[in-house]
RNA sequence: CGGGGUGUAGCGCAGUCUGGUAGCGCGCCUGCUUUGGGAGCAGGAAGUCGGGGGUUCGAAUCCCUCCACCCCGACCA
């Protein structure tokens, strides 16, 4: 049984990597900072795919494809962007045997390449919106690297759009953070705060960038997703003109927004305990595992058509795919239990030879660890409503934790104190500077993880200068 | 790039100071007993001790040199 139901705040690194390992997720590759993600995490991210790309398509979004390899050139086009990434880029300078004449980058986000084909292909207001996402994976040589956090190579999304009117395009922006809002809050059962970013923390190359910003067990902050409105900035350094209906040529107003295999990192450390994994039913690739008991041969017979039974019964009302049956006779119990705890399947379903006799099974939840018997005519309905509750109740939890560890401050002395204590969110007043934030980033480490969209006006002074201001921001220590 | 640390079996480590037959735990293989919460016993396989050079009768251990990785900073989805 568990010891520690929630992660200890010291060596949070080791626990990570521990959990990561328990559920057999990924490993390092040979190529520094790179990861193989092994089928069980791979499942995962297949999930989030799969809800997300859905998400998208309801809004209008189609997929496509554009190549791995930029021109060096591209990136160098818009002055903010090339200053950005050129120290996290890596280049291909040779192929073929022989020097290219232009270096080539591994694509480490798609704004030029995709900038430089949305020029050729928009002529006309009547060619927008273009609503294009692509599913890849990027790379940037990052000089410290974290298992899914943080990697040289990463899989993600990235949506990139082109729109008529700056209203559109800060409308589309909005519009996408929201859907990460959602996804997060509903389906991986993290509770996330949608802001704005501030001018140090933005997109190179963007006017204005949104994240969601999420709260891990050790009280560090994670950026879980991003939404970038990009202005005409990189239709002027692509040159994505179109005729307007007045007749003129104008610029389009692109947004760029993705999110990475960094959720899944985010996922593990908001639920998962000393044990190994916790997923929340929703996200969870395998969402029941069924676990027969026996000894004898006479028992077999009997608790074998039980269980598939009760798989019968599952399929009517789950993806069946969603479903192992465990039938594994080379572990024993104890171990089968203990591995689908690992890999933090919500539901386990015990069926042994007293549960048959009695025409009921085991139910049992992966994040209380909670037991019920029920009755096998109902086991579809029931194992359905734990489920909900198990979303729910992971939900809440995360909210509850956030909740405790978030403090509003208007002292300077008692905000390091929190910092550099126990850590969380701090909501303080700032005056809006560069070199404000510096200071305290410097200080303390935290920075201004965002302007929470929904924060409330009121007057206030600048924690660090006194100067006044009219809200408050969320500052924190981040990955 | 600055500061600190580590390289010994698949994984985690001891042994290095004080040179003398390569060790422990987990995992793996075989057998028996177990089996409703991470098994027990017995047997077994597996290591050019990060690479190269030197000192020595003899080097995981001492000296020189190179390399790799990890942690803390700067950078970041």
């Amino acid at each position: 049984m568990a010891k520690n139901i929630t992660p200890r705040k010291e060596d949070y690194s080791k626990w990570y990597l521990d959990v990561i390992q328990a559920g057999q997720l990924a490993d390092y590759a040979p190529v520094k900072g790179c990861m193989v993600i092994r089928p069980t995490g791979y499942a995962i991210w297949e999930r989030m795919q799969a809800v997300l790309d859905r998400m998208f398509k309801e809004t209008g979004h189609v997929n496509a494809y554009f190549p791995v390899l930029i021109p060096e050139s591209f990136i160098k086009r818009e002055a903010e962007h090339i200053e950005g990434f050129s120290p996290e880029l890596a280049v291909v300078t040779h192929a073929g045997g022989k020097e290219l004449e232009e270096p080539l980058v591994v694509r480490p986000t798609s704004e030029t390449v995709i900038g430089h084909m949305y020029a050729q292909w928009i002529q006309s207001y009547r060619d927008l919106p273009v609503l294009i996402n692509q599913w890849c994976n990027i790379m940037r040589w990052e000089m410290r690297t974290r298992l899914f956090l943080r990697t040289s190579e990463f899989l993600w999304q990235e949506g990139h759009t082109a729109h008529e009117t700056p209203e559109e395009a800060e409308e589309e922006t909005r519009r996408m953070l929201e859907i990460y809002r959602r996804f997060h809050e509903d389906y991986l059962a993290m509770p996330v705060i949608p802001g704005r970013k501030s001018e140090t923390e933005k997109f190179p190359g963007a006017v204005r960038t949104y994240s969601i910003e999420a709260m891990m067990q050790d009280c560090k902050a994670l950026q879980a997703g991003t939404s970038h409105n990009l202005g005409q900035n990189f239709a002027k350094a692509f040159d994505i003109q179109f005729l307007g209906r007045d007749n003129s040529r104008q610029f389009v107003h692109t947004t760029s927004w993705g999110v990475s295999t960094r959720m899944i990192g985010g996922l593990l450390m908001t639920h998962s305990d000393d044990d190994g994994l916790v997923l929340p039913p929703r996200i969870a690739p395998v969402q029941v595992a069924i676990v027969p008991l026996w000894q004898s041969d006479a028992e077999q017979s009997e608790v074998a058509p039980f269980a598939e039974r009760v798989q019968a019964a599952l399929a009517e009302r789950f993806d069946p795919l969603r479903i192992k049956l465990d039938t594994r006779t080379d572990l024993r119990p104890a171990e089968r239990f203990f591995y689908w705890v690992q890999q933090g399947v919500p539901l386990r379903i015990e069926v042994g030879p007293r549960d048959v006799k009695q025409g009921q099974v085991m139910l049992v939840r992966r994040d209380n660890r909670a037991k019920t018997p029920v009755p096998i005519e109902r086991v579809g309905e029931l194992a359905a409503e734990v489920l909900d509750t198990m979303q729910a109740d992971l939900y809440q939890r995360a909210v509850d934790f956030r909740t405790a560890h978030s403090h509003t401050v208007d002292d300077y002395a008692e905000f390091k104190r929190i910092i550099e204590g126990e850590g969380g969110f701090v909501y303080a007043h700032w005056n809006g500077k560069a070199e404000t934030e510096a200071k305290i980033k410097e200080e303390t480490k935290a920075t201004i993880r965002c302007i929470p969209l929904d924060g409330v006006q009121e007057q206030g002074k600048c924690i660090v200068t006194g100067e006044p201001s009219t809200r408050r921001v969320i500052f924190a220590q981040a990955y």
